[in-house]
DNA sequence: ATCTTACTTTTGAAAGC
DNA sequence: GCTTTAAAAAGTAAGAT
């Protein structure tokens, strides 16, 4: 009944795992390891276990994303510790891992008139240009969010920092349609 | 006090520099594109804004003269997709469009998105078809808006396909590939859309 | 004509140009 | 601002079959 079909599609993360990295020497020793230093800083390397990505840097610092859920994210990120580990690289005990971003899909189960919502919600804090794009960009401030929203009735939440902010990004388009009658 | 005033003729002058740069610019483009005297005013009149408001600060004034030409045609209900404006500016697509949202915000503009009804009077002459067609290309559109059958779709491609359908309806038939030459889109995009349309308003093509 | 692949938008961190 | 990662939404596009 509170539902709407709320799914989280991806969790962005970061970490420190190190106080320096040698990327050289990991990406010759991770199979898979992509490290083109004048293309991007940092090394690219995928897992599969939970499915993720990561990003690895000189610095020690650590970005994972593709994850499906949080706990997912803590679970790739001590596997790939132990991973550097059994490389003889040393990591820190406790990351202090930091969730910076959730994309969470979402369906309201209406078909939605776009024109109209965008002059319910106010065409200074919507942005709306089907010949670019065919969702309606709507920015919340309480919780800090950004919602897509398409005339299917489907919604894109991203920009939360946790399942809960998704969840009130998707009750606050909720009712704001639902009390503009446009739901 | 002297080299004061003379700072503020310099900067007088690179101030009038640039907007008759930007002005001209403006005419370049709407010459490019045939747009009418009227919308290179508006868009004159949005670029000026731009520079009272001190919008121009880390932006190109071809970049703002861009984003000027392509708010002022859908004020004025002529509109011009990106691309179009693209073409004619030495900006990218994506700057535009990025420089739009910032004056068009900036400005508060409050504009709706583009309708596809604004396109069918310039596809259908660049196409030759009469007045006729073009009333019913209009009044397809009227009904698709009302089913729903617009939202989240290019406006462009939306009107392609009502014109298509409307060509035919009158006897005046035009290719997809004609049309989807004129509108810019593919001869895809316009199947797509015509078959949804004549779904949905129960519309019998025959042919 | 239809399929596959791919790009449009949004978000966030990382280090450096 | 860009570069790189992942992911959803729906529309449009391009090249292949």
């Amino acid at each position: 009944m509170s539902d709407y079909n709320i799914k989280i599609e991806n969790v962005v993360a970061s970490t420190k795992l190190a106080e320096e990295f040698d990327l050289t020497k990991i990406e010759a020793e991770f199979e898979g390891a992509e490290y083109n230093k004048q293309k991007f800083p940092g090394l690219v390397y995928r897992v599969s276990d939970p499915k993720a990505a990561f990003l690895v840097f000189t610095s020690g610092k650590v970005v994972c994303t593709g994850a499906k859920n949080v706990d997912d994210v803590h679970t790739v990120i001590g596997n790939m510790a132990q991973k550097l580990n059994d490389i003889g690289i040393k990591t820190i005990e406790n990351p202090e891992i930091t969730v910076q971003n959730i994309v969470a899909s979402a369906d309201l189960q209406a078909v939605l008139n776009l024109n109209a919502i965008a002059i319910g919600l106010g065409l200074e804090n919507i942005e709306y240009e089907p010949e670019q794009f065919p969702g309606l960009v709507y920015r919340i401030d309480d919780p800090k969010v950004v919602v897509l929203i398409f005339s299917s009735g489907k919604l894109v939440v991203t920009g939360g920092k946790s399942p809960e902010n998704c969840e009130q990004g998707v009750e606050v388009v909720r009712q704001q349609l639902d009390s503009m009658g446009l739901l | 006090r002297l080299r004061k005033w003379q700072r503020r003729i310099r900067v007088s002058n690179a101030t009038e520099r640039n907007l008759a740069f930007a002005l001209s610019e403006l005419d370049r483009m709407a010459s490019a594109l045939g747009l009418p005297r009227t919308v290179r005013e508006t868009a004159a009149v949005v670029y000026r804004k731009a520079v009272d408001k001190n919008l121009i600060r880390g932006r190109s004034i071809e970049g703002v003269a861009a984003a000027a030409l392509y708010a002022a045609c859908r004020q004025c209900s002529v509109p011009r997709t990106l691309d179009e404006i693209g073409e004619v500016s030495r900006v990218s697509r994506k700057e535009i469009g990025r420089t739009y949202r910032f004056i068009s915000r900036e400005l508060s503009l409050k504009l709706m998105p583009t309708s596809p009804i604004d396109y069918v009077p310039r596809f259908c002459s660049g196409l030759n078809l009469k007045g006729e067609v073009q009333s019913r290309g209009v009044e397809i559109l009227r009904q698709a808006s009302e089913k729903e059958l617009t939202s989240g779709r290019g406006p462009t491609g939306v009107a392609a396909a009502a014109i298509y359908i409307a060509s035919i309806l009158c006897g005046e038939r035009r290719t997809q590939r004609e049309v989807a030459d004129v509108a810019g889109v593919t001869e895809v995009t316009i199947r797509n859309r015509y078959k949804e349309l004549a779904e949905e308003l129960d519309i019998e093509i025959i042919l």
